[in-house]
DNA sequence: GACATATAGTTAGTTATGCAACTAATATAA
DNA sequence: TTATATTAGTTGCATAACTAACTATATGTC
């Protein structure tokens, strides 16, 4: 069950939905000309922190729908980019919490803006009740799916 | 224009939608159980040859979402593992046609069959009309988001 | 307490991705 | 016809993906 998980690189554009290639590019650009070279990848692990700062390597890596060996790595690619810190927990060694530096914080309300504006224009004639039925047949073929463990 | 197309690695999943993880997750088992190792990436470009035999590389990369350099290399494995074979156009010397092999061709049949079984699965209670509302939105989306030439 | 088991994270190995710079062949324009 | 631009494909580079094997810490059971 533990390890029945989504795996990225095949589902996150589904999961979130088309619209999220979009704002990463944006993003991805827009930090660029700040002189910040931040992938896409890399992106959706500090979104998730900005949500909620000291999170262990293991839920990052469920909330970004990728395995841990993949969240490792990404991680080491943010330290070196001095964007995030690994700090062992007290309570449990074998647990890194991750933060945001002072580097990372400030970039989290353009990036929200940035994300906004780009999901209004993705969404634009789009209405509630098409988001929800979209929404239910990816969780219904989902279920049907993993209900044969077929994902 | 010509450079604006889809990229594989984010939308892929998108566009042909979260059942064909679980297509080619069984397709890879079966393959690997029969001793071939096909990839899911390399079994999507198989698939379409099966369907079209004899396509270029560049097309084989527009049909699966994929840059050149990609579908360069993932033809170099298909080609090593004689799954696949490259032969120049005798009309333009620049474009390599790429067809299956009698190893390849053989394989059809029971991807064909996984693929319906599994699509079945997948969709087993979803109604046309939630099929059609669910394309519908994607293109809209997809439409909102490359006038503004952001995908 | 000691031994087996589970959990968090790392490392190694292979494939894949996208960008950019390149080669070779073809098409266009002067 | 020669110079220029375009097109198809390849190669180099860095990042990322997944699997499997590994280390270290924690938990459970006898």
């Amino acid at each position: 069950m533990s390890n029945n998980q989504f795996k990225r690189g095949e589902l996150y554009s589904v999961v979130n939905g088309m619209a999220t290639t979009a704002v990463a590019r944006r993003l991805q650009k827009n930090f660029r000309n700040a002189g910040l070279d931040i992938t896409i990848e890399q992106w959706s692990v500090l979104y998730h922190l900005w949500k909620e700062d000291g999170l262990s390597q293991l839920e990052l890596g469920n909330r970004t729908f990728r395995d841990k060996a993949s969240t490792t790595r990404l991680i080491d690619n943010l330290e070196k980019q001095e964007l995030v810190v690994r700090v062992a927990s007290k309570e449990d060694r074998r647990i890194n919490l991750v933060y945001l530096t002072d580097i990372a914080k400030p970039l989290q309300q353009i990036t929200y803006e940035l994300a906004n504006q780009t999901m209004n224009e993705a969404l634009l004639d789009i209405t509630k009740e098409e988001i929800d039925i979209v929404k239910n047949v990816f969780q219904r073929v989902y279920d049907n799916l993993t209900n044969k463990d077929l994902l």
